[in-house]
DNA sequence: CGATTTTGACCCGCGC
DNA sequence: GCGCGGGTCAAAATCG
């Protein structure tokens, strides 16, 4: 069996747990040099181990809201911004970085891994700010920079919403023309004043079962992100060990994907009936390595509890016969890869962004529609464009308001995930985050050093 | 029993 | 108009 980062697949649950064990490790990775380096880690994090998992999103997340950046709107619609943990945690790690969808913003970072169409895994250093357009929509992974935070916030590039970046991001792959329908309470939760960060949107075009799924295809605002996948190992039943976020995922689907050896597994959330969130996982035919996930549409419910989260994703203890079972019908490749992806993807576990073998990770965000900005304010913190973002349906435990929509969530409290949270999100959100941030992937103090991670791993 | 995975079929949009 | 490709559905199988 296989382990990612050393962690044991076989008794992954993907639950909250999952990331202090994560965060415990680190080894063998820029990241974890940057998680060591970082004094600020705590325990859990400082933990010893030779693994390391990417942190999950939602802690991620929690960390990023705040309680002075909270407002009671945040609860007028809780849902409507909430977005999947993952990209939570890589927008707002990667808020440094990506600012719209097809574009990359390397900040402040000394070196960046780019892959590009052709597969090609370069190592580059870019000037701050200095953006890269690519025709990403085409390839997702195509530019991406390691998850790096940089340095300040406040020389985080940012794009108007309105830019002609986003704009031309927009466009999908397959030429989207359609725009997306999108509540106006989801977009103003959801839009704020930069378009540096998030630009979920929640747009949904309903109309005939059917029609509904091409609707979306068409019009929805998708979210890319490219995470490491080490090769074939991201399933549990492969042993890997996949940072689960605390959406619980059902896949529906799997294609082959033309152009590609690996198929395409689709994902919709399991935690609640209603919920139009999904997303697709496939591997990146430039670089095997990777992940790209697209996530479309939003949650339209409340964090799952750690009980949804894990709902069903015993079944993900990648049975034997599934691995039996999947291994006959599809090219060996496929199989191995996109199944696994798909399982780790879906218990739970799914798609944090998984900084795996390569170590880096990178989220791209295809904005079709909409954009959901932050910004942060002088201080580098992030303002309320983007804490409504986040806000919603964040357990914060310092936030005491909160305290009984999540009341039955006590049992998170011993969780490690609310451990996480339990540090605290007030105030400085970098400050906090370093603490909280398990996988310290984030400078949030600037430290150039912390740059890239994974980028000397990428080749492992 | 409930939930997930697998997988073939179906439907629709797009390009030619 | 046709075919291709992608996304979704739904039945069957599987697992705890």
């Amino acid at each position: 069996m296989r382990s990612f980062f050393g962690l044991p697949m076989e008794n992954y649950q993907g639950d909250l747990t999952d990331i202090l064990r994560a965060s415990s490790g680190n080894s063998s990775s820029d990241i974890n040099s940057n998680v060591n380096n970082n004094n600020n880690n705590p325990p859990a994090a400082a933990a010893s181990s030779s693994t390391w998992q990417f942190p999950s999103s939602d802690a991620l997340n929690f960390s990023l809201t705040s309680d002075n950046h909270r407002d009671s709107s945040s609860f007028g619609d809780p849902f409507s911004s909430i977005r999947d943990p993952l990209l939570h945690e890589l927008n707002m790690a990667g808020s440094c970085y990506y600012s719209a969808p097809n574009s990359v913003e390397m900040m402040s970072t000394t070196s960046s891994t780019i892959v590009d169409e052709s597969g090609t895994t370069s190592s580059a250093s870019y000037p701050r700010h200095q953006r890269v357009f690519e025709d990403e929509l085409k390839t997702p992974c195509n530019v991406f920079s390691r998850i790096q935070i940089s340095q300040s916030p406040k020389q985080l590039p940012v794009l108007p919403c309105d830019s002609p970046v986003l704009a031309a991001a927009a466009a999908s792959p397959r030429g989207t023309k359609a725009p997306a329908m999108l509540p106006s309470d989801m977009i103003n939760a959801t839009s704020s004043k930069s378009c540096l960060l998030d630009n979920t949107t929640g747009p949904l075009q309903i109309s005939s079962p059917r029609n509904l799924g091409i609707k979306r295809r068409k019009s929805q605002a998708k979210k890319v992100v490219c995470i490491p996948a080490p090769a074939a190992a991201n399933s549990r039943s492969s042993g890997e060990v996949v940072p689960s976020d605390l959406w619980a995922w059902r896949k529906y689907g799997q294609k082959p994907i033309k152009g590609s050896p690996y198929p395409r597994g689709y994902y919709r959330c399991s935690s609640s009936k209603g919920c139009s969130a999904r997303k697709q996982v496939e591997r990146s035919r430039t670089d095997p390595n990777m992940l790209v996930i697209t996530y479309t549409s939003e949650h339209n419910h409340p964090w799952p509890t750690q009980r949804n989260a894990l709902a069903g994703s015993t079944r993900s203890q990648p049975s034997k016969n599934n691995a039996a079972k999947s291994s006959g019908s599809q090219p060996q490749n496929s199989t191995n890869n996109t199944k696994e992806e798909a399982k780790e993807n879906s218990n739970d576990d799914t798609l944090s962004p998984v900084v795996g073998a390569s170590s880096s990770a990178s989220v791209k965000e295809e904005v079709e529609e909409m954009e959901k900005p932050f910004e942060m304010d002088q201080n580098g913190e992030f303002s309320e464009g983007f804490s409504q973002i986040y806000k919603p349906a964040l357990p914060d435990q310092s936030n005491q308001s909160h305290e009984d929509f999540f009341a039955d969530l006590g049992e998170i409290e011993a969780d490690p995930l609310n451990l996480l949270f339990s540090h605290g999100f007030s105030g400085d959100v970098h400050k906090e985050n370093k603490g909280l941030d398990p996988f310290n992937l984030f400078d949030w103090s600037g430290d150039n050093n912390t740059t890239s991670f994974g980028e000397s791993k990428r080749g492992l």
